[in-house]
DNA sequence: GTTTCTCTCGAAATCGTTTTCGTGTTCACG
DNA sequence: CGTGAACACGAAAACGATTTCGAGAGAAAC
């Protein structure tokens, strides 16, 4: 039936509810023997504490919350997935809410994992997200947070990212050496670090190698869509013949741009060469094949709890957490798109 | 700092905790005069009952779990999203789990989800399920259990499913109108059951039209790959120069036979049509796009939401719960392949 | 024989909320 | 003036685990 407590283990073993507790935890007080009948009994009706009343006590959820933008977006279904199984190894269960890019959900979801008593938070900022006072928040109460992805400048917390700048100005070189000459650049939003960084990072490998830098050649994909790459795409056809490459902040704006490009009929790369940027699944499955820039997701998903758990361990001691920047290993993925 | 609990509350209000829990859940027997001063000062403070003390109570945790075999499927995502969307409705919290269509990870995650005392149990079935017995410890502890897209017709549970053999019908006889004689079909593995409806859709439809069947025709896809349908397309090619069209169990495979007839320069859908099933966002970015079978992913996670909490009410009327079977409609969508 | 340890074990308080069952006050009515 | 209901509020017992503090029994030391 339902599950059994410690006061059903004292009455049928003839012991008190405290022994049997710290049968269970290896107290020193208890003598070998009763911890043996006690532990052999809990094995045998499947006994487990129940979660809530300890939590009164111990004031210990064993829950992390995850905060993700988008949860069908593929790079960070696999961040989710190296969290929970980190998580796994540590006996937590995970809590899985969804900002959906969007500032007021990020704030309410906050809330509702305060209010759940997480131990911990692991999140990706928003690409809306325009103040930090909900984040703020989670710091002055105490509990560990860390960033993945996209993280905060402003807030002294440990994140586990990579170094977006230097992947785009690695992904744009490969392009500068395949000979292009023009190339144009897909953008994310205004606000995040990681749009800012790899448009940062476009421009200095074309300072680097002396090509020309156009305004009008950068286009800003507000919703990371592929539907804006194959408007953008249009449009460089249709007005700038000269462009010779495009690099996109993400896969899903290069694999639109393709598609408008493969129905006009025009040679990919020859005319004009497209790289992504995170190697979705989907971009080895498209044709041609996209270049891009692989992301260690499910790692970064496992790092990222660690770093969580790490510093939780660093509170329980009473010892003032210190943040912690983990840059995770990009590798370039040349296809038959570049 | 902290969250203050009732005992802060009342004792700056010069109440007793008792009426405080009680003006703030509208009980009658506190006059309105005190649920006004009460409530106006949980909400200054920004007061949350703290849910563990609240579950040890009332034994409701708020929380529901959720099992899904593979969490980087961009169908299983959408109906995450449904099921959190109306999670959030009811003010509930989502714990999901992975079981990456493995049966003992299914077996682990439920015990976990138990042992959490959720109030209720969302899950897909694994495709190595293959007994039942952890699913029956569910329904003893008489807690709601609702299925949806992968079920188990052994067991009496609520289920949110599509009718795959219909499908499956619509899917192939679209390929024959559209003048395809000799039709492949990539099957998926032997347990679940929506990948046997589909594959008996694919032979009705057949066998309605007086279409030959042939056993060689049908092709095992036991991990609904792009790679099985890479190399099933070449096997297709190289030795079954008669097959004209293929239906794929899932568009996966579908769009792994696209790569490799797109490869070797075959037409499509001229020389062979390749029909999916899911509709995928990526079925529509490749070319030629893919025409599928949609399934509703996001209003199936909410109805399965609404089905727990339906069944969940009537538990806590001490009635007896009915179990629910809501068929999902499908759609077929015809693009480019077809 | 008395004192002092060491070993085992339990009583009881605690976490914060919910809910049952009283208790005291006020007012209306006979 | 006494009785009854109606109204507002509180005391206290749960829920189940953890942990502090002691207490009893036996052994060792003087």
């Amino acid at each position: 039936m339902s599950n059994l407590t410690l006061k059903d283990i004292a009455k049928t073993l003839n012991l008190s509810i405290t022994t049997v507790s710290k049968a269970l935890k290896d107290y020193s007080d208890v003598s070998a023997k009763t911890k043996e009948r006690v532990k052999a009994y809990a094995k045998e009706v499947n006994f487990t504490p129940n979660a809530y009343a300890a939590f009164l006590r111990t004031q210990e959820s064993k829950i992390v919350g995850v905060i993700i933008p988008r949860l069908n977006h593929y790079f960070f279904s696999n961040v989710l997935r190296g969290i929970m199984n980190a998580a796994e190894e540590h006996n937590y269960m995970v809590i899985v809410l969804n900002s959906e890019e969007s500032y007021e959900l990020e704030r309410k979801q906050i809330d509702r994992l305060l209010r759940q008593n997480v131990d911990g938070i692991l999140m990706s900022i928003a690409d809306s997200t325009h103040d930090l006072d909900h984040i703020n928040k989670i710091i002055k109460q105490n509990i560990p947070l860390v960033f993945f992805d996209k993280y905060s400048k402003l807030s002294d917390c440990s994140s586990v990212i990579i170094n977006d700048q230097k992947a785009a100005f690695t992904a744009v070189e490969h392009l500068i050496k395949q000979g292009k000459k023009n190339i144009a650049h897909f953008r994310g939003p205004l606000l995040p670090q990681n749009s800012i960084d790899r448009f940062l990072g476009y421009r200095k490998a074309l300072e680097h190698y002396e090509l020309p830098y156009n305004k009008e050649w950068v286009f800003r994909c507000d919703h990371i869509s592929s539907d804006e790459g194959y408007a953008y795409a249009k449009r460089i056809v249709e007005h700038h013949p000269e462009i010779d490459a495009i690099f996109a902040v993400a896969d899903m704006p290069a694999i639109g741009a393709i598609k408008y490009l493969t129905e006009q009929n025009i040679t990919i790369p020859e005319q004009i060469a497209v790289m992504g940027f995170s190697n979705w699944k989907i971009s080895n499955l498209i044709t041609p094949a996209l270049s891009t820039v692989n992301q260690p997701g499910e790692s970064m998903g496992h790092k990222a709890f660690e770093l969580f758990y790490n510093e939780l361990q660093q509170i329980k001691k009473g010892k003032t957490k210190k943040k912690e920047i983990v840059e995770m290993e990009t590798n370039l993925i040349v296809r038959n798109s570049t």
